[in-house]
DNA sequence: CGGTATTGTCAGTAAAGACTGACAAGTCAA
DNA sequence: TTGACTTGTCAGTCTTTACTGACAATACCG
């Protein structure tokens, strides 16, 4: 309980904070939470794998807010546990490939949040083709406007297949060589504007 | 103020109300205040542009969370203002090629968030590197963990300038007839797993 | 210009999301 | 198995974000 001085100004640390918190931003932009993205960034830095003792103490974070947080990035594929035989702990560490991770985030991402929305898109086209036809048959005054509602929600549903189309592409080339060539073709494409 | 009974069951706005819940969702999926997408959606329908009357009686919120809405869309280049003459009032209307709108949103976002972005990383790699280097030079035993630091710090670096010349070769092959073409050959491309 | 219709702003409030800490459940050495 | 240590869960609380509605500013008509 008692007021320690600091034993060092300790440079690493500072370094370490300025990226840990950047990173933790970065996070909160693409709807990931922050701290998540904190002990993502901790454990990206460490040399060896961490415990959630030394994370807790590290962010000043609750046990209870670390042990969801990791649950998170484990779903995520971000970090993996590791096992020390002889040791009760369980530890915890990143992937070091930055682009390996993004791959896998990206993936992770298609799964749960693009599939469901194309799908649900989908639905909805065939929903409003079946109104739009229907108010045909009953010579409905709807009829013209439920036939354009549908083209509109058609075109949508078209650009998410392609969206789709284009993720798809990403991960097909991946993290691997094919991926890293066209990466470096990617510089070298004259900017727009 | 009467309670006057709907006049039809409304096929249309069934299915109109199915889009714009679902384009609300999407939204809120990528970091996009939920009401701020369903206006949208409601303008990419619409055959004709809206007024912010119609807008908050169709969507039932407050015009003063139209009004911020609307400044959000029109800040993300989503939608138009429409002045018709002989009206007081403004009328939005929605750009209706859905990847035109993609694109300006993906411009949008570079310019405010992953530029920043990246010039902190390249700040905070800087940063790790001096430090470093003063450690060296004083013969601070934590000049290894600090150049350990540094290199895993310029790593992630050098990963979001590359997915900054990603995004910039998106940009530059653009919503045109290049990126049309792009797009079909995504299609092709063998899937993953 | 005065009057009115429309839009913008923002303080206060409501809703959603994140975090803590107490307790439960699980794990492993002895 | 017991007992100590570690991790998981979740109700309650705190923080952040979104929304409303009253008032202010603006635009346009006659």
């Amino acid at each position: 309980m008692s007021q320690r001085p600091q034993t060092s100004p300790k440079a690493l640390t500072e370094v370490e904070d300025r990226f840990i918190a950047q990173w933790g931003e970065i996070s909160a932009l693409w709807g990931v939470n922050r701290t998540v993205g904190r002990i993502h960034a901790l454990l990206y830095l460490s040399r060896q794998p961490l415990d959630m003792e030394t994370i807790t103490k590290r962010l000043q974070i609750s046990h209870g807010n670390c042990s969801t947080s990791i649950r998170d990035l484990l779903a995520w594929n971000s970090i993996r546990r590791v096992h020390v035989p002889g040791e009760r702990r369980v530890l915890y560490e990143s992937e070091q490939d930055p682009w390996t991770w993004f791959h896998a985030c990206i993936r992770e991402r298609r799964r749960r949040e693009v599939v469901p929305v194309v799908d649900a898109m989908h639905e909805i086209t065939d929903h409003a083709k079946l109104s739009a036809d229907a108010a045909d048959a009953a010579g409905s005054p709807e009829a013209g406007d439920l036939h354009d509602a549908f083209e509109r929600i058609a075109r949508f549903a078209k650009f998410m297949d392609e969206f789709q189309d284009l993720i798809d592409a990403f991960l097909a080339v991946g993290a691997g060589p094919l991926g890293k060539a066209l990466r470096t073709v990617a510089k070298f494409v004259p900017k727009a504007r």
